[in-house]
Order: C-alpha cells, then sequence, then structure tokens
DNA sequence: CAGAACCGTTGATATTTGTCAACGGTTTTT
DNA sequence: AAAAACCGTTGACAAATATCAACGGTTCTG
C-alpha cells in the first residue's frame, strides 16, 4: 500500500529516507478507499486532505450556472489530488473532485503535511520539485489554450499524456480541453484521414 | 534600488534578514537596465536569470507560425520575470521577454539563487510561498480560460488586475486574454451599455 | 434479463470569435 | 513640423465552435 508512495517520495527527493522517516510517513498518511463516483470533494466544503492515488482514476471540476461541468484536472496513479487553494486559504472550493474509477488513496492534512515538512527533509525537497515540475506543465497547458486552435490542444495531449485518453472516455477529455464532446467527435474523425 | 526587493522578501518570508543577509543579497543581485522594446529574453535562448522589476513594465510571449504574438505572462513592479522551464531544464525558451516601458531590474542566475537559499532561510520560506501563490493564480487562470467567455474573461481580469489594464494598450490585454484586439474591442462597446 | 444510463456520432442551425481592410486620432521619431 | 508608427474602432465577411435533437450501440444495474 505506502509502496508507491515512498518510491515516489525516493524518485523525486532522491534523498533515501531513514527507517524512522518511513515509519514517521506510514503513521501519518491514512489509507482512503472510494467507489467510483464518490465524492473527494465537494462544491462549497474546504478542502481538508490532499490525497496521493495508489490505484484509480479521478477528476477535478466546476459546475457553472448552466449545470455544466468544466474539467480541470484528470488523476491516476501517482497524482495528487486536491485544491490547493481552499486547503491554504481554509475557503470553501469551487470545485468538486470524485472518483472515476474505484480509487485507493493515501490522504493527509495540511498541518501533518506542515509537521512531516519539519522532520523529513526529503519532503521538503520533493515538495519543491514538485511544485517546480507543476508550474512548467501549467504554463505549458496556459499557453496551449491560448495559442492553439481545439484540434491542435487535442493533438498534443493526446501525444503527451496517451494514459488519459485511455481512461477517460472522450466526453471528459473534451471538457478537459475547454471543447464540447461533439467538438472533439469532429475533430476526431477529421484527423483520421 | 535593493529596498523594494528587501521589502518583499520581508514580506513574504515575515522572517527578518539579519544584515549579514542583507549585504549578502546585495551584493548578489545584479541591477539591470532596460530600455523599452529591448529584449531580457529571445526565444531560442536559454534563460539564465530571472528578474525582479523595481521599476517598469514588460511581457513575456511566443510567436506562432503566422507571426502572431500570443502574450502569457505581464509583469509589473514587484513581479518576477523570467522562463522557468527554460531555466530549470537549460532548453532554449520558445518565449520572448521585453520592456514594455523603460524598466530597472535586480537579476540572478539560477545557480546563485539556490545558493543564497542554502544561506538564507527567508528566501526558502519566501520561495515556498510564492510557488504557493503562483500555483494558485495558475488555477484560476486556467480555470477562467476553461470555463468562461471571452466577455466574462475580460470582466474578471478587469477587476483583479486594474494596474495592468492601465499600463498596458488594449491590444496587449486581448492577446493574454487570448482574444484579438478587434473582439475585445466589440466586448467593450457591448459591456458599456 | 430487461430497462436505464452512458457514450460517441451525426445533422441542422445558431453563436462566438477571427480575419481583413480601412479610418481618424494619438504619440513617437526624425 | 512633417512623417511614421501606434492604437482603438468599425464594417463585411469567414471560420471555428456551441447548441439542440436524435440515433444506435454499449455497459451498468436492479
Amino acid at each position: 500500500m505506502y509502496k508507491n508512495l515512498l518510491a515516489y517520495i525516493n524518485q523525486y527527493a532522491n534523498l533515501p529516507l531513514t527507517s524512522e522517516e518511513e515509519t514517521l510517513i506510514r503513521a501519518t498518511f491514512q489509507p482512503k478507499k472510494l467507489r467510483k463516483k464518490q465524492y473527494f470533494l465537494q462544491e462549497g466544503d474546504v478542502c481538508k486532505h490532499v490525497g496521493f492515488i495508489i490505484k484509480g482514476a479521478m477528476r477535478q471540476y466546476s459546475v457553472d450556472d448552466k449545470g455544466v461541468e468544466h474539467i480541470v484536472h484528470l488523476y491516476i496513479e501517482n497524482y495528487w489530488a486536491g485544491d490547493r487553494e481552499s486547503s491554504i486559504m481554509l475557503a470553501p472550493s469551487k470545485y468538486n473532485i470524485d472518483a472515476w474509477e474505484d480509487t485507493e488513496m493515501l490522504i493527509i492534512t495540511r498541518a501533518e503535511m506542515l509537521d512531516l515538512m519539519e522532520k523529513i527533509p526529503a519532503l521538503v525537497k520533493m515538495i519543491r520539485l514538485m511544485d517546480e515540475r507543476n508550474a512548467i506543465a501549467n504554463q505549458r497547458r496556459l499557453s496551449s489554450t491560448i495559442s492553439n486552435t481545439a484540434e491542435k490542444r487535442y493533438e498534443e495531449f493526446a501525444e503527451n499524456h496517451p494514459q488519459f485518453i485511455q481512461r477517460f472516455p472522450q466526453h471528459i477529455i473534451a471538457s478537459f480541453l475547454g471543447i464540447t464532446k461533439e467538438t472533439l467527435s469532429r475533430i476526431r474523425k477529421q484527423a483520421m484521414r
């Protein structure tokens, strides 16, 4: 259960954990199982936990006035799910996060994480690296959204994230890209020839 | 000259700097002046420095096949300008950064910054906070870009960033929002009534 | 196993946004 | 002071994308 998480930390931090540190991590992160469709976070609630996905698939989305879902993040194994803004500001979240497949996570509160970071240097290093990669990925996604047509955005996405294409149905991918399912269907039809 | 930077660090880190630390900072950050239109970074170059803006205004943008500029960031006083991806990966940048007004900056290389962070805890704290805020801001921007119409995006932007509306001409704002200057002009006309 | 929910596709049409060209008023440069 | 560059606006039209409704095939669920 904790194997994936520990491997993830080791890989990112590249600072082997002592066995005390490992014990501390095992004691702090709590296992949590979600059935398909179950909420991890609901709009209006404050996001208390961030979760590392051991197995499964999840999505994060907002719902607009017309009831349309806008998917902002997709998560699978080895991703962290949560709403940082809500978590840090202790403010009600504008997003929902739910399980797209049955999912197993290891969850931790922000306070616990800050506490662990004081005790485990590898975690600090990991977070810094994650933040960096995250900033780069966000930059790319933003840039692509602003500059490219829907078609090019889909191509790039399919190229860079084939795992997601396999795991999530097309209408979810469409929403993630900011287009309708019909438009995506037509783009794919065109691209075939 | 260094006053703004030191104030910025103090405010973010909320850990008063010792006078040794302050001296070290003054010795490491180098002043740099840019005339209007002058490049700070050109596409294809590796981004060596990040710069803290003391006075002035800058923009970061890519140029597509057709020669159209897509503005991804706008910067004014107390902002940090640079291409993190290029800087970290030591890869040629896809972006240009140039001065929109005559600009004074304090610049530092990534290596120097990492070195300073080892010696000055306040800087580590500052960076972590900046990363957090940045992640939140990026999330919001992305969410807005995916979910909202051009009109709503402009409204939100004008509300949250009046300083930019005053500093940059309309066609720059339009590009930043991912729309054409004509569309923005029409949106504003409509909004007036 | 039968009904319901889900999924991708297609057609017809509406809306949003982009493109191109032109204009007058500024501001900057020479 | 004249010329050039820049800026916002407008009109006519084109292209991209959304909306709405319907369909058949699949998968889920009671």
